[in-house]
RNA sequence: GCCGGCGUGGCGCAAAUGGCAGCGCACUCGACUUGUAAUCGAGUGGUUGGGGGUUCGAGUCCCCCCGCCGGCUCCA
């Protein structure tokens, strides 16, 4: 008999001589954790059959790529659970995803949360039955015959090979490679339950479906173009056990107590009156509060870095975002003109044209007008424009969310006009002066995206492209932080590094941005005065840093979960008197505290102390002051924490200095 | 913009099949004066998102609009 030589490695690699015919399966047999096998570094069925020389390697259920394929065989599971509870589904494409997976299906009706229910059920008869998923390579012809009715597939099959990716993003899972292949499952009998056109690879069976739960409905246009069909896509999540899908909806219970939307009703921050309209916040005193200190203290870090501060109007007549190209590329991201001026005689003959004003969008166009506004020397550069400037774009009415995309936001937006020569050095000093902001603010895990020229896309020579990528590659490289490449991902105008921040829960948010401009300064014809007395075109670096003052607070709001340090909290400290006899002596103190600029607030309502205290944590104070006769006849004050620890007996001195310390440092406390 | 779900005092929620709009918190008033997460009692507050329709009767059923939520698309 005839064998193969391969190497099988594991926690000793071994050289093994197995029988020709010999599966990964028969050689992992040992291995009960072993769901899949990558032999020779390609991922494989259990049941896929070894060849001499390859090099075989257990992969078990909680690793990246078991988890990757658990999930979408339970996509499979729930596609067959699908169409036999809806035999006219058709099938779209099903990939696995972060934490999970989905699946699209054409049905005549939309699916409801009572049919995600019934899905469930099945699925889970199905797993229990322990169904095998099966691998069959099929000619295309033979894959046009056995999927006549799943044009969606049809077209797939059509796609094959280095298109498919192109074609929707996870279409690569159902046709991979060079073969075309169908998953047969096959009931313990052997008779097949269902197949499905897909590369694979898949667990050996259903039965390794330890934990999964569906998630939602939602509608999603075919291979992702809104002129396409929208099909129903059924997102899930799976897991290698159940304590792993538990502590998923944990982490998810967790996002939810976080949300900004919730926290900012609870704490009084913010609302968004349905008579504003859809995307525009107001501030209460509470978040105002808040808001108020974020800006003070970047406008403070902006003035010692060397930036001026500008103020611009909100509205601007058409030529100036003509001129900028905004109408030319964003007209469709814009609030519509209003038109202004216009004069009829009383036969309505036009007797004076109009002007179109527009909501701005954008403060760049602004900046420009300050710095063109006289004559720039070199000596004056770099020259760095700072404003918290308030912008307006025209969201789609289906993606305003929150604070963090929405149709008012404040920009912390600044324009930095140097020569190019200076531009290396700017944008590195810029890098930091950016991080080290973020720091200030409690943010500290970083990473850094490179978005790199669309070649569908963009102005501007080829040469200088390449330049100011290299420069900000240069600058980003300089930070030590990871670094991302996000090719085709700059806006026409130029290339920009943004900072994703990852959040208390591990979410990343982008942050910053700090772009090139190329295109500006050259629509504007923007020049300055060399030393040889010559013109020289500077260049234009736009950021912001906060991105939105309104989504930082957001991202804040969530990061903190509501409980902020103390330096930006919207009420730092809460006195909190034991009986009503108690109240002078905590608004001595308070009188001392706000005359050093702190935030605080006497409980003298009728409630009973426990439940003041009750109100105060609620609302997440940090510093809670209780004073009764104890505190009072000694000169103290009693501290109490968020986490609820306390500190009784301290001297009133000692007291206001820890406060003002902690303020002054910005410690979480 | 598209698909689906949802919209009841400030907030969180009730109100079988169409049949008296209710509870808790918050708020106001009164009593109580208390050492680390809710004292007791009374009271105010709603055109059930808006408009139209069906019906003897609509929070509930139908249509249009507004808003929110989850996705898709978009995101300078």
């Amino acid at each position: 008999m005839s064998e193969v030589r391969v190497v099988l490695v594991g926690a000793q690699p071994a050289q093994r001589s197995v029988p020709t015919g010999t599966t990964a399966g028969d050689l992992l047999a040992e291995d009960r954790t072993a769901v899949l096998a990558r032999v020779s570094g390609t991922l494989r069925d259990l049941t896929h059959e070894l060849a001499d020389g390859d090099v075989v390697e257990p992969v078990t259920l909680d690793s990246p790529d078991g988890l990757a394929v658990l999930r979408h065989s339970t996509a499979h599971v729930m596609a067959q659970a699908v169409q036999e509870l809806f035999p006219q589904a058709r099938l779209g494409i099903g990939p696995p995803i972060t934490d999970g997976f989905y699946y699209d299906f054409d049905v005549p009706e939309p699916f409801r949360p009572e049919d995600l229910e019934r899905i469930e059920k099945r699925m889970r008869e199905l797993v229990k039955e322990g169904q095998s998923f099966a691998r069959r390579v099929v000619s295309d012809e033979q894959a046009r015959a056995e999927l006549a009715d799943e044009p969606y597939k049809l077209e797939l099959i059509g796609l094959k090979g280095p298109g498919a990716e192109a074609a929707a993003e996870g279409a690569s899972v159902e046709v991979g490679g060079g073969e075309l292949t169908i998953y047969d499952n096959t009931r313990r009998d052997g008779s097949l339950a269902w197949k499905d056109l897909c590369r694979g690879p898949h667990l050996p069976s259903t039965r390794h479906i330890p934990a999964f739960q569906l998630m939602r409905s939602a509608a999603a246009y075919w291979r992702g173009s809104e002129h396409n069909p929208q099909l129903q896509r059924i997102y899930g999540t799976a897991w290698p056990s159940r304590d792993e899908l538990k502590a998923h909806q944990a982490r998810l219970a967790e996002a939810a107590r976080r949300d900004h939307r919730r926290l900012g009703a609870e704490l009084d921050l913010f609302s968004f009156p349905d008579e504003i309209g859809s995307g525009l916040a107001v501030f209460h005193p509470k978040g105002g509060a808040l808001r108020k200190t974020m800006e003070d203290y970047s406008r403070a870090r902006h003035e010692a870095a060397g930036y001026e501060f500008v103020y611009s109007p909100h509205i601007s007549k058409s030529a100036l975002f003509e001129v900028s190209g905004h109408l030319d590329w964003y007209a469709e991201g814009m609030y519509p003109a209003m038109h202004l001026d216009e004069e009829r005689d009383a036969a309505g003959t036009l007797r004076r044209a109009g002007q179109d004003y527009y909501l701005k969008p954008m403060n760049c166009p602004f900046h420009i007008l300050i710095y063109r506004a006289r004559g720039r020397s070199y000596r004056e550069l770099p020259l760095r424009l700072f404003e918290f400037g308030s912008v307006y774009r025209y969201e789609k009415s289906g993606v305003v969310h929150g604070l963090t995309r929405v149709r008012g936001m404040t920009q912390d937006d600044a324009h930095i006009f140097c020569a190019k020569e200076q531009m290396a050095a700017e944008l590195a000093s810029l890098l930091r002066f950016v991080l080290d902001l973020l720091r200030d603010y409690g943010l500290d895990d970083f990473y850094l995206e490179l978005s790199t020229k669309d070649p569908e896309k963009f102005v501007g020579t080829e040469q200088a492209w390449e330049e100011a990528t290299q420069t900000l590659r240069a600058a980003a490289e300089a930070s030590g932080l990871e670094l991302v490449p996000d090719p085709g991902g700059a806006a026409f105008y130029g290339p920009k590094i943004s900072v994703q921040a990852r959040d208390a829960i591990g979410r990343t948010w982008q942050m910053s941005t700090i772009q090139l401009d190329f295109n500006l300064p050259e629509r504007f014809d923007l020049t300055y005065t060399a030393p040889d007395g010559s013109r020289q075109r500077p260049v234009m670096i736009h950021r912001a840093l906060f991105g939105s003052v309104e989504r930082f607070i957001g991202v804040l709001t969530e990061h903190y979960a509501g409980a902020f340090p103390a330096w930006l909290a919207p009420v730092q400290v809460v006195g909190i008197p034991v009986a009503d006899s108690h109240v002078e002596h905590l608004q001595r103190v308070a009188a001392s505290l706000r005359e050093h600029g702190v935030r605080v607030e006497v409980d003298t309502s009728d409630d009973r102390m426990q439940k003041k205290i009750r109100t105060a944590q609620k609302q997440k104070v940090p510093f809670m002051l209780i004073a009764g006769d104890e505190d009072v006849s000694k000169g103290a004050v009693s501290f109490r924490f968020r986490d609820g620890t306390q500190d009784n007996g301290v001297p009133v001195q000692q007291a206001l200095d820890r406060i003002l310390e902690a303020i002054a440092t910005r410690v979480q406390v």
